[in-house]
DNA sequence: GGACATAAAGTCCAATTTCGGATATAATAT
DNA sequence: ATATTATATCCGAAATTGGACTTTATGTCC
């Protein structure tokens, strides 16, 4: 039987999801046979059906419960939107997973306003909040980003060449462009091309060589 | 005596309220005399202590009420993040106005989770909420392009031109562009350099005529 | 551990886009 | 009537792009 089919019944379910918590949740239903993304529903990442589904479906067995959910972990979108996901997988009769359903709530609004308000009810000027989620580059990353953008006082849709060198000094020194694969996201972060990005480190590199000695 | 040597007795008061609102609340202490910003606490926009006070102190007397405050009113800045506004007037012994005191409360975080929260809570789906502010071309210009953004799935800092031109011809038809000044203001929304602005526009306008015959 | 496949890092370049600043013109205020 | 401010254009210089390419690192399978 053709596994496309059976998931359709999952579509409805997917609708209702994303109507109950409108343009809050993304409803992403993952084929397990094609490896391919077989519903979406309010997407707000660029995925469209069809899309190979990528990392999303690559280990969840070994994140998988008893209870057949894998979550809530943390995933953060190239533009630096945070979103906690949560999957369920789906079996056939004789319990072969065949699908995944995962929920994607982007949580940055919230966590912004949660963040104003405990400014506004914390007494002590408590700096040490920096130990938070620093395992993932990519959230390091986002951070320095953002930084450095309030420290110069631009949003990320007017900076010129200047600010860019900025960033990326700051990226390279927090060791954040080490990591694999952080050239292609911080280029897209910065919304700059590959080669942009690496012409531009270039010259942050040697700038800091020159003025080492 | 100088106004500006009488104006440091508010700056603590300034510095207390921003204290209180961290990063919520930019407090500007205009100097009514030069007509210069004299303090600045907590600044969110890119002015700086000594700049032209501009618009914001042009025509505070006539919206000043009897009790020498003026406001609310909504302001945004081109980045495109919303702004609530009070002012209080501050007068010496004489009773001659010397300074205005500018609170701009950040609201866009807050806002943007009123929205969320109201359209979790409420069942029908009225699309009709689109009749507010649109007195002021600015806001509108804001919604435009975020609208645009949206339907394109991109974020501000990622376009490119056919990005660009799209929200361009948007704003064209929306009727934003022929309001005074719209052009400086898009351009910097846009992140997009007056020069860059204009002939994009100028493509818009031709392909437009070329289709239409 | 070595050979292979794969993915990312980094470079190169011609074509395109954008910038910044100067300038001319039109619209608007006073 | 005049000063001012915005619109619009022009141009050479600088930055950016996309895509092809080479090099280097990573992981994998025997």
């Amino acid at each position: 039987m053709n596994s496309l089919q059976d998931l359709k019944s999952f579509e409805p379910v997917c609708k209702a999801i994303s109507l109950m918590f409108p343009e809050m949740v993304e409803v992403v239903l993952h084929d397990l046979k094609t490896n391919r993304v077989a519903h979406i529903e309010n997407g707000f990442s660029k995925r469209v059906v069809g899309d190979d589904s990528l990392i999303e479906t690559e280990n969840y067995a070994s994140e998988l419960r008893p209870d057949g959910t894998i979550g809530p972990y943390r995933k953060s979108s190239p533009d630096g939107s945070r979103i906690k996901s949560i999957s369920a997988i789906i079996r056939d009769d004789a319990g072969v997973p065949i699908a995944l359903l995962c929920l994607n709530l982007k949580t940055g609004d919230l966590e912004a306003v949660t963040g104003l308000l405990g400014k506004l009810t914390q007494l002590e000027d408590e700096s040490a909040g920096k130990s938070i989620l620093r395992n993932d580059w990519r959230e390091l990353a986002n951070a320095v980003i953002e930084d450095a953008l309030k420290e110069m006082k631009v949003s990320s849709n007017q900076t010129r060449k200047a600010e860019r060198l900025e960033i990326i000094g700051r990226l390279l020194r927090a060791d954040v462009l080490s990591a694999r694969g952080s050239g292609e996201y911080v280029a897209e972060a910065l919304g700059v091309s590959r080669a942009s990005f690496y012409a531009m480190l270039r010259e942050v590199r040697n700038s800091e060589k020159d003025s080492s000695k």
